[in-house]
DNA sequence: CTAAACCTGACACTGACCTGACAACGTCAA
DNA sequence: TTGACGTTGTCAGGTCAGTGTCAGGTTTAG
């Protein structure tokens, strides 16, 4: 990777756990972190410092993290954001698409994942924004919530949405049904592993003009696949 | 490849039962096991020794392993940690996920299971993303569930994928057939050691283009050897 | 040479997976 | 409130790939 090795960000985020925990994950790597708990820390620390990357909590106690996005772009900061959320409805995302966030992430995540999307931000920097995915005739706009297949729209339902999410971010990647289950359902919904079979039929279904395909690991999970 | 064989664990556990049966099982391949059973020893062991992996039980009589995880990581600890935590307590372990544990398995599990975690882990930290292992022809990605032999994508089944772990992970190392089929097999299974045999056959069947052989040694097991 | 260990093609079975239908639920407008 | 509508998870029935056993053949140690 031809990118300088270590980058400043800067971290909006008020759960102070996540923060550290985030935080030492990023130093680990020899980066530097600055953290902001509020809007108005945030603020401050982008008119003094310049950053690679920020990382962008929406709710925070001070106001909506999209309004700061508003404003740094309005202020002509090209600084990359990453959108950290909290697993949402799609109409949440809404509104972002304009703002012109980078990328999103939804809470909980992996910390692997975390860094992975961070290295593909930086990266699509030396170009230009990028925020859709492009894949095998299938368009994805994360922020925006919506996909086209082979040019024509098509409407997922929100957990169609999310389990798409899950699997085109990281293609090849198996995900077993256990841990589709547990980003897809929230903890005191108790869904069987059933109905994860039953949104990767419908998922694939909506898939098959294109050339994505899920494959079915038997016994290990379901992978996305890029067939040439 | 390039791991040390022989890792040093912590496991914090307070089910006595529990914690005796993983650690005897590691033990067989090994690697060092320390065992604390509440946050307090946790802590001093980590105080006073190194560690390549901790196995972390949420619910411990003084507290929440989280406190302690969080605790682990705001010193900057990059040990990994994998998180043991019971079947009912999704939201737990999709938090800990936010607080910088590298993977959760959920009691009660598999050894042959929490152990191929492990190695995945351990192999995520050493070779910094780079978890495919390659040698003589063979490609193996544990992350994609997938191995390519002399370029030819191969569709293993899920034992024979597992098997192929088993040994890759330790070339030249002898296995029994008692102990594979420990490894590939839980409890309330009961196969006989025929079914390893069978299962090698398949297996070098898959990797006959390849420089790998498995070696039968009589009366002793199989080896995995890379032959010039 | 003999017995034990190992190999392997064939086969039956199980359970993992797929899918159409449906009921429960929430939403929205009237 | 009512009813029409879209979404969602469960269920039951069917299919088939993966799995382990077996029987008979082959190899090796002693």
């Amino acid at each position: 990777m031809g990118l300088p090795r270590f980058m400043k960000y800067l971290l909006v985020e008020d759960n102070q756990e996540l923060a550290n925990a985030v935080s030492s994950r990023l130093r680990l790597d020899g980066h530097v972190i600055e953290h902001a708990a509020t809007l108005e820390d945030a603020t401050a620390f982008v008119e003094i410092g310049e950053y690679d990357l920020i990382l962008l909590d929406i709710m925070l106690p001070d106001g909506d993290g999209r309004t700061f996005l508003r404003n740094h772009r309005s202020s002509n900061l090209d600084t990359p954001v990453i959108i950290l959320t909290a697993r949402s409805q799609v109409s949440d995302r809404i509104g972002s698409l304009d703002l012109g966030a980078d990328d999103y992430v939804t809470k909980p995540f992996d910390h692997a994942e975390l860094e992975a999307r961070c290295r593909a931000v930086l990266r699509r920097k030396a170009g230009k924004s990028q925020t859709v995915i492009e894949m095998g005739g299938v368009v994805f706009d994360p922020v925006a919530g919506a996909i086209s297949v082979r040019g024509n729209n098509v409407s997922l339902r929100n957990r169609e949405l999310r389990l798409l999410e899950l699997l085109i971010n990281a293609p090849g990647r198996v995900f077993s049904k256990q841990k589709l289950a547990d980003r897809l359902f929230s903890y005191d919904e108790d869904a069987s592993e059933n109905a994860i079979e039953v949104y990767i039929g419908r998922l694939r279904k909506h898939l098959e003009p294109s050339d994505i395909k899920i494959t079915t690991l038997r016994g290990l999970g379901y992978r996305l696949d890029h067939d040439a």
